[in-house]
DNA sequence: GTCTATAAATCGATAGAC
DNA sequence: GTCTATCGATTTATAGAC
């Protein structure tokens, strides 16, 4: 009986060791493609995205890929999910700061650099067809917790803790502030993506000369 | 020999008209494609923009419209070019403005005003591969006579009038603080038809705060 | 698990009948 | 001037051999 008992786990343990293994490269072919896919979307645009195109970058049969990815749409979702996650993490990082304006600064500095470090990824979740990255943001969902929603919700809480500082000038709704600046650092990073010449001022000069406009907008002193 | 002589300008006359009315007809099935393609583009995407939807839409053979275009770039890219001489006559009436702030602000508020009316026009130009937008914009080339350089300069020039005026604060270039102001009220814009939730604030209040904010961050004044 | 082969659809563009 | 018919290329996705 203990025998049988150990027997038994022992194949147990077995079978959950070849699982994972099966699991992780699984998961490692699925990164492959992800990785060819942006590669792709980042040199010839997203629309450029196909099977064929992926197969032979990673050099697999077209067919191979769809015993790993349901469908184009599905590895073009898990490009916006991972995409989000990513962009979260780049910004997360300004928690640390303990002065909301610096906080702001440096949220417009960080955003700035996932934008122009990642234009493909960029590109996918915040100017094209919303068709995947809605889905990805939870734009519909009441779940208040995707990546997308808490970096949004970052910035919120900064305009939240100047107006409880009675730092901001007016009784602008911090939402409302919120995005506003978002809107604002978007359209730089967003510009600089789709233009090659415009506009000319530099982006990193741009973004300082737009964050030094609004924190002077916004604040009650100068 | 004057009997020649007006028989000869009465069929030159006669010629002038036929080609005037063939001119006249073939120009308006040329506007007949571009409004279909401008519905197609606002409906289902620039890429989704194909000769046999056109044609289906206007009732005619697909090989047709190669009588009129040479092929779907060209229509692409003539939809570029209209694109943009709407864009900059939406925007002129502002320099019937004196008031350098003042029109700044209606140049806001036009800008907003065409984008969200024309979304399909103002993606194409504005957020699409700027395959065709730049050329239409004439970025590389020196002129600077083009529609969408002209919209630029409109904007430049308030800039340089209010620094004139002395009523900047600080040294900014003027064509810093005219792209300045292009990023943030494009954000605001591109962000709307990007997204169908987000901003959650109205655009024309989201617009109104970064004008103030921006306005009061510009001015030497408050 | 990966391959080859292929179905089924859709595309841009052209040829030729009328 | 418009049509039908079609070429040739490309796509997603699947079926079946190995």
């Amino acid at each position: 009986m203990p025998t049988v008992h150990f027997v038994k786990r022992l194949r147990y343990t077995e079978g959950v060791a070849k699982v994972d293994r099966r699991e992780r490269e699984r998961a490692e072919f699925r990164e492959e493609v992800l990785a060819a896919a942006r590669r792709i979307v980042l040199e010839e645009g997203f629309n450029a995205l196909t099977m064929r195109k992926i197969a032979d970058a990673i050099e697999y049969a077209p067919g191979t890929i769809y015993l790993y990815f349901e469908s184009r749409d599905a590895i073009a979702f898990e490009l916006c999910r991972a995409g989000f996650e990513s962009f979260l993490a780049a910004l997360l990082p300004v928690k640390a700061i303990a002065n909301p304006v610096e906080r702001l600064r440096e949220l417009g500095r960080r955003y700035l650099r996932f934008g122009l470090e990642n234009p493909e990824t960029y590109r996918l979740i915040f100017m094209e067809d919303p068709k995947y990255a809605s889905e990805a943001f939870q734009e519909n969902a009441e779940a208040d917790d995707s990546p997308g929603k808490q970096a949004l919700a970052l910035l919120v809480a900064t305009f939240a803790e100047l107006r409880e500082r009675k730092l901001l000038d007016g009784d602008a709704d911090p939402i409302a502030l919120a995005e506003t600046t978002w809107a604002a650092v978007h359209g730089v990073v967003s510009l600089k993506i789709t233009f090659e010449h415009h506009p000319q001022t530099p982006s990193n000069e741009l973004l300082e000369l737009m964050t030094d406009t609004l924190v002077r907008g916004f604040l009650r002193t100068r």
